[in-house]
DNA sequence: GCTTGACCTCAAGTTAAGTTGAGCTTGTAG
DNA sequence: CTACAAGCTCAACTTAACTTGAGGTCAAGC
């Protein structure tokens, strides 16, 4: 069998979904890589199909480019990845991934915790912080949110 | 007992740690109310802090404060919103949160279901779409992403 | 061999979600 | 009764993640 044909960009858009701008973008940002042909075109190998998907699953979830560029960076840089690449850095995400799913079903069945329970107005919550945490650490909702 | 003290700005910012800016922010976009003393400071009622902590937390989601917005429209205008207000625009939001955590758990495990298989390689996996909506319909990664 | 659609670069614009700063007013503690 | 921390408004700046546009090149079909 002929060896799979390199995509153009206008290719890689079509079948991943995304603009083309976009890709480039990402390529600016170090997300996906190719090579040029002699009239200075882009190709790409059949693996940005696969870092392309990622990227957008793991924007959907809320993660940043800029962490999704560093999770890549684990990737191999001249072998295309495999399957275990992959896990591996599913696996890096993971710990984040479950903080947000937690907070995602607290989200979903009903804010029964915390918000439900009346705490924020009642000041007796056993979930509350001490005061002096929240002033001190900046912002972030420290009350409600899941601990990491 | 004397009737819970309305809170300043500054207050309401140290108990729900978020910003002052940022509660001028939110009541800008209808998120939070306050009425007014005569000197033109903001007073607010103590549900502003439940507000602000679902605010923080369906952010957290990756819901936008667009959506958050809408959403409370539903809350009563007068009455200050039960647990049962809220249990309702949690349901509300229980789809598009089901939709969000399925994709954080195939995130999560190994990405083991589209990418992992190959089919972004080799073409003929299952779950692809047909191009042409792909193309038709604008952006998005159709292929990885579960359908809504 | 030319036309037309796909590419290229680079700069500027856009939206979301805030933050920062200037200039002015309030309110509370000594 | 006054100092000064806390408020107020409004405009401008910031970052992320792209998109749009201008101006120019490449390549595949007729």
């Amino acid at each position: 069998m002929a060896p799979v044909r390199e995509l153009t960009v206008g290719q890689v858009a079509m079948r991943s979904g995304v603009a083309v701008s976009a890709l480039h973008f990402y390529e600016a940002r170090g997300l996906i890589r190719s090579h040029r042909t002699s009239g200075n075109q882009r190709r790409y190998g059949r693996d940005v199909l696969r870092r392309v998907a990622i990227i957008r699953v793991a924007q959907e979830v809320g993660i940043s480019l800029a962490d999704i560029a560093r999770a890549f960076q684990s990737l191999p840089e001249e072998r295309t990845p495999t399957r275990e690449d992959w896990n591996l850095l599913s696996t890096a995400w993971r710990d984040e991934l479950d903080h947000k799913i937690a907070q995602m079903k607290k989200l979903r069945d009903g804010l029964t915790d915390c918000i439900g329970c009346g705490c924020m107005s009642i000041d007796k919550c056993p979930l509350r912080n001490k005061e002096d945490r929240l002033s001190a650490q900046g912002s972030g909702a420290r009350r409600l949110v899941v601990a990491r």
